[in-house]
DNA sequence: CTATACCTTGTAGTAAACTTTAGGGTTTAC
DNA sequence: GTAAACCCTAAAGTTTACTACAAGGTATAG
């Protein structure tokens, strides 16, 4: 069997060592086997499991979540869908929530974006920020 | 003039005291005025102001960020509409990055969610696990 | 055999955005 | 007139998620 050192997972997961050894620290890699140096030894599993951070976090969740996820995962027996999705679909509400929030920030400001001149003259009269000031 | 002491505009921003001695502390709302006793005192000027701070945070603004955006409003002598339009425009564009990011995690999170059967049973089988361990 | 690239631990630092604590003074309601 | 509720400052503490030392040991290429 081949084994990866820490600075090859690390390539591996676009992540670094350090952020490795943090993730070891907060429990969302288990302690792994070591070489007769003491250097880390992973295999396959941790690459995918590495990935599975990474993704997650991408989506949202914090390592908290992601510990949370994942200990669904070690015990998945222990474990219903519903307790799974439910997770997720309150994540999801979340992020539906921010992206309301920014198309309605977006549309306000491309109007009075649009209706800004844009010039060199002083900005006393600059629609955009009389727009910001009638709030 | 009625004036509101720093528990009345929390309570009526929903912030708290501390938070917004905190904004002032880092020049997002200006020094205000004073009584007698050392009391801050504020005007509907600040209920507006900490509403836009509250909502820009809201939507994913750091408060530095924030910052910028308010300094749109202070500094209106000192800049040309130019370079306000240039600014609020490159807002824009971060607001557009983000609303792209959340929908792609969305949109990631949604077809796993809709997948996963949510029941009661054992999540051996979940769909979300399962994508989440994926590749 | 040695340079250098890689690994180890432990501790400390960073940044954001607060929150808490300590040790006061002030206003208001009964 | 006093107790509760409110305010003040300065400084330290908290959380999240790393990132950067310091002071070593190990592996490998030439």
């Amino acid at each position: 069997m081949e084994y990866l050192r820490i600075g090859e997972l690390a390539k591996l997961t676009e992540t670094n060592n350090e952020t490795l050894r943090f993730y070891e620290s907060r429990g969302l890699l288990n302690e792994p086997r070591r070489s007769e140096s003491g250097y880390r030894l992973y295999t396959q599993a941790e690459v995918l499991r590495v990935h599975f951070i990474v993704r997650a976090k991408r989506m949202g969740f914090s390592l908290k979540e992601i510990d949370e996820l994942l200990s669904l995962r070690v015990d998945k027996e222990a474990s219903t869908c519903g307790e799974v999705k439910e997770l997720a679909e309150h994540k999801l509400q979340d992020i539906g929530e921010k992206i309301a929030e920014l198309n309605r920030m977006k549309d306000a400001l491309q109007q009075i974006t649009e209706a800004c001149c844009g010039g060199a003259e002083s900005a006393v009269h600059c629609t955009i920020l009389n727009a910001l000031d009638a709030e």
